[in-house]
DNA sequence: TTGACACATTCCCATATCGGCGTGTAAGTT
DNA sequence: AACTTACACGCCGATATGGGAATGTGTCAA
């Protein structure tokens, strides 16, 4: 078996920076593929390869607008991806180690009252 | 030029589902390899390979006793990933709406200020 | 109709991948 | 020393990739 498809799922299709750029591109608001392609600076049709496939994992959509297609983020699609993440955030976050103080503290109230 | 290395950074890494499941595994502590094998249901070498390239992106990290390989997760290397998803946590969530209300009402009180 | 414009699609190709499988290597055991 | 255990590493092969370049498609203009 060779490497899961960049469409398998939204991890795939953002690990490539120019995706990345694309979705930041898309942040403020939907563009047509050619400012996208004046923005990053990368020749069109790749451009529309790398939009296919943030349609296909569902992170951007298409309005079509005569010869112009705009597309705009769906962020949501982002979700499993903080998801996951989320679950590792004590480990830069000092804010959680106020919580695990927290937690102590009850769990030592706990065996104190026992 | 084909798809960038898996080790390039951590979005790559953890592109591949088995290594987040790895990921997983670590997450409440330090596990040997065989361990690991066991728990994922993949045959051994497979294991070293992802570990390899977990190690090599920074995610986790080896202590050697005996002839076991004791692998702990280092989860601050997913700090980029979550520092880069965060800018479209408003997507989703609507604890965010809210704080567009704030932002909103000081507008409003900045104009009638003026 | 002809032409220009905005994109999408296709072909080509060097490359890295992931799994299967076999083998190396160091540590512990008998 | 011989064997086993716990891993790491190497080779193989099918496959998808991303960029370059050319071509196709639909829209608007003259």
């Amino acid at each position: 078996m060779a490497r899961a498809a960049t469409t398998t799922d939204v991890f795939n299709a953002v690990a490539e920076p120019r995706r990345r750029e694309i979705c930041d591109a898309l942040a403020d608001g939907e563009r047509p593929v050619g400012e996208l392609v004046e923005q990053l600076g990368l020749a069109q049709p790749q451009v529309s390869k790398h939009l296919k496939v943030l349609r296909e994992v569902g992170l951007v959509e298409v309005r079509e607008e005569g010869r112009q297609r705009f597309y705009r983020l769906n962020g949501h699609a982002l979700k499993p991806i903080h998801d996951w993440v989320k679950g590792y955030e004590r480990s830069w976050n000092e804010r959680f180690d106020r919580i695990d103080d927290v937690l102590e503290e009850l769990k030592q109230a706990e065996v104190e009252r026992s």
